[in-house]
DNA sequence: CGCCATAGTAACCATTTCTATTACAGCGGG
DNA sequence: CCCGCTGTAATAGAAATGGTTACTATGGCG
């Protein structure tokens, strides 16, 4: 399957809530993010609404509302991002169970699990290492 | 998005074409795999396919035709596996190109591009550390 | 030479997922 | 009370996936 965009959609909106901060503008509503983005508001709203249940912005509501970071850019690792958005399995299991009469289709779902298991915490490790304000720091060179 | 399941059928396939082959049966055909992974023979062929034009096994057509590893199962590693059968991005980049006015929009999709490789690269890494001998071996305990 | 088991593959289907869009309810500052 | 904006439901089209049927191609064997 392709694999979705939501990490490269909720990373770009935090980058460019981050630079709008520096530049004066902590808050911005999801019709700003969305026009950096080229994207529809809704899919922007939908986008920073996991990253407020994750804690990563915060939001207003009323006149005036918007999203504004709630920690600072060099705390919000794109690991929290991916977290945030995208927790599903790298590579999936069996669709329908395998022969358990057979030795192979009995054993080996928890060893390619535990395999993808170690793969996966090696992917999310390097995105660990990356934090927005890394991230901003170097599209702005 | 969900997660294909192919590396998991292409990676079963292999573990009991190897079991089979310890037991004197070095071919297999695609309803016995299916059978051992309990789905239909033309996926099996179709999976097999890839990692025909991969090099990981050969076929043969034609009355006892079928599937045998084309090389040791200890020189068969799961990246060989995920690099035949789905050899996609882990992470998207944007669907719609980003504004390009906005210096977030111009700026980002190489950076994220190399952050997703570095990651990419961990997670191929650790898939390369298995063969599916290895595999094979924790199966049997 | 013809039979026949089996690979290879095309065509089709149901399901799911993803992005996008419209629509509207809810909130809350002015 | 009004109005701007978030939150979210409903819907739609496109694409991918796993599955199924059906057909062609291959090649060993009687």
């Amino acid at each position: 399957m392709a694999a979705n965009s939501r990490v490269t959609i909720a990373a770009h909106a935090l980058a460019w809530m981050e630079l709008a901060r520096r530049r004066g503008r902590a808050q911005l509503t999801s019709e700003e993010v969305a026009a950096s983005v080229n994207t529809n508001p809704v899919i922007v709203r939908r986008s920073l609404g996991d990253l407020r249940r994750a804690g990563l912005v915060s939001t207003r509501r009323g006149t005036g509302a918007g999203f504004a970071l709630a920690r600072p850019a060099s705390e919000i690792t794109l690991l929290d991002v991916w977290t945030a958005v995208a927790a599903e399995p790298l590579i999936a299991l069996h669709h329908t169970e395998p022969n358990l009469e057979c030795p192979v289709g009995a054993g080996i779902r928890p060893v390619l699990a535990e395999v993808y298991d170690e793969a996966t915490a090696a992917f999310r490790a390097k995105l660990a290492g990356q934090s927005i304000a890394d991230v901003l720091e170097r599209i702005l060179q």
